[in-house]
DNA sequence: GAAAATGTTATCAT
DNA sequence: TATGATAACATTTT
């Protein structure tokens, strides 16, 4: 569910619910959900991996970590929401399995819009300038860094260092100009082509690495590790992937 | 059926 | 104090 692609299709799936009234709120969440009724959704946003309803007083935000899912208009019979949110004319959206808090800050304040790689906002220059400052960042972390890359998530990692032929245990300030810069390019380019394929419903058949076993351009074997801060999985070809640093 | 996974945060140990 | 390991949350797929 939950890289920021994926955010951003729930983001225009749930603006039908743009300047409607929350009239039912149900759901095990720990939280208020009662401050909730009869708020008006004032509007529909996303930052990176966070799905944000902002409403006249304050605002909602989910995320999905790894499991999370939602429906809108239909429930999963077999599942509890975590939350779920009731309009007028019998809508509502059903969230499963996430976290969800209040903001009491205007947005505006609280999230840096730039570093959203699905952002209008997003600044590929203050990206690379940001990158300059943690020379000694592997590559793989650079990615999954949220404040850096905000919707990048493991599947774009491993998709973005295949693309541009980058070993993820490069380290970011050994990178050449021309690596940094198709570094930052494509983490948004691939993410908006994970946006199409994903609306298509074709995503996975256009992973080149993640999860693959052999090069699609080498077609010897991909190596399989767990890299970096995080220890997540990367997929990647010791071949064509060059590593700097 | 065990294991692992599109993720993040809190807590504990060193 | 900073870093790193571990746990916790909780669902679906392999």
């Amino acid at each position: 569910m939950p890289e920021g692609p994926s955010i951003v299709i729930l983001k225009e799936e749930a603006t039908r619910f743009l300047g409607r009234t929350i009239e039912r709120v149900q759901g095990n969440t720990t939280i208020e959900k009662e401050r909730l009724l009869l708020q008006k959704v004032e509007s529909v946003r996303s930052w990176g991996k966070h799905f944000l309803l902002e409403l006249p007083d304050f605002s909602l935000r989910v995320h999905f970590m790894l499991f999370g899912s939602y429906r809108i208009n239909e429930s999963k019979s077999w599942a509890v929401p975590r939350l779920s949110l009731g309009f007028d004319s019998g809508d509502e959206l059903n969230l499963y399995a996430c976290s969800v808090r209040f903001i009491e800050e205007p947005l505006d304040l609280v999230y840096d819009w730039w570093a959203d790689v699905m952002s209008e906002h997003w600044d590929p220059a203050l990206a690379r300038e940001r990158l300059l400052t943690v020379p000694d960042m592997l590559v793989c972390d650079a990615l999954l860094d949220q404040d850096l890359f905000a919707g990048v998530g493991n599947i774009i990692k491993n998709e973005v260092l295949f693309r541009i032929r980058v070993h993820p245990l490069s380290t970011v300030g050994a990178l050449p100009a021309r690596q940094l810069h198709e570094l930052v390019a494509q983490a948004r380019q691939y993410s908006f082509d994970f946006l199409e394929w994903k609306k298509q419903f074709v995503l996975k058949k256009h992973w080149l690495a993640h999860t693959k076993r052999t090069c699609p351009r080498c077609d010897i074997p991909f190596s399989k590790a767990h890299l970096g801060r995080t220890h997540r999985r990367s997929f990647y070809c010791e071949n064509c992937q060059v590593r700097y640093g």
